[in-house]
DNA sequence: GCATATCCTATCTATCAAGTAGGATTCAAG
DNA sequence: CTTGAATCCTACTTGATAGATAGGATATGC
């Protein structure tokens, strides 16, 4: 589960639009606001007005604003905008994969590693995001202390 | 949770040899067995050996094996061994990640999306993997239909 | 018409993934 | 004590991609 620069960038600019909800900023402002360098926040910003995620209006008292409420999308919609699918076994989708010999099983493996990583960041909103009170389920996982440790 | 090419012949290879275990099998059987690059998979090989993940003996009649019991060893280990850490944040470990204003919160998300992924592919051991018989919440997770769906 | 934005196209650079090449080294068996 | 089969080591190629940056065209409100 790589998160980019791209990624991690877009999330926070997402993030930050979800606090000042609805009013609209600028590329500058959202750049300054996360210290991302503001050409590179245009980009990702524009990838997500592609996706449908934000809305721009050009010229003086311009900017962007999430098109949907900030409760109504989710974490994994703004990384799938900027970086594609959130899971892929050598650039194919799990459930595309298929093996012979000892590896038959391993499509069902990629399958649920997938659901796993869908079970976080599809159900984690940028509302929760900004708010840190996230879900149940997503709590638990951080509470074990040993989710904090490296491996 | 992009699984590279390395990544995902190194499960192969991997599950190849718990289903075989004990037994050593050269370089050149396994790639035949899963329609590999056969040198390729000897510097895969050589990844897994490093990480003490299999043993290996030279000459006439040797190759590789695992070095613990295809059911001691998790693929999340395997992956680990060939391709570095399961989950990172622009090449951060999610523990270390850290951020201003509205994205304050977002390190616990990242590590909770690690737990998510570690709880799949951490708890899921070679034997099982070759045997198809996940734990069950690995099969909770394939069981909903939306897990077979791209998104 | 001017300041402030978005938006578009192009470019750059470094790194990495994926795989290949060739041969040195080791070892068991005959 | 040679031969064949295997690991092991170093080096290289090739193409794609990430992570930007540059410059300017276009739209908008006052």
């Amino acid at each position: 589960m790589q998160v980019s620069a791209r990624g991690e960038y877009a999330v926070r600019i997402a993030v930050t639009l979800a606090t000042g909800h609805p009013r609209t900023v600028s590329a500058s402002s959202l750049a300054a606001a996360q210290a991302l360098p503001r050409k590179f926040a245009e980009v990702i910003l524009g990838d997500l007005r592609r996706a449908g995620l934000v809305d721009s209006a050009r010229g003086v008292e311009g900017g962007y604003r999430l098109s949907r409420d900030p409760e109504e999308v989710s974490v994994g919609e703004v990384l799938r905008a900027v970086d594609g699918p959130l899971s892929g076994v050598r650039g194919r989708r799990p459930e595309e994969t298929s093996y012979e010999g000892a590896a038959v099983n391993l499509p069902r493996l990629w399958v649920a590693a997938r659901a796993a990583v869908r079970s976080v960041l599809d159900e984690v909103s940028l509302a929760q995001a900004a708010s840190g009170e996230f879900p149940v389920r997503v709590n638990e996982l951080t509470d074990a202390d040993e989710a904090w440790m490296p491996r």
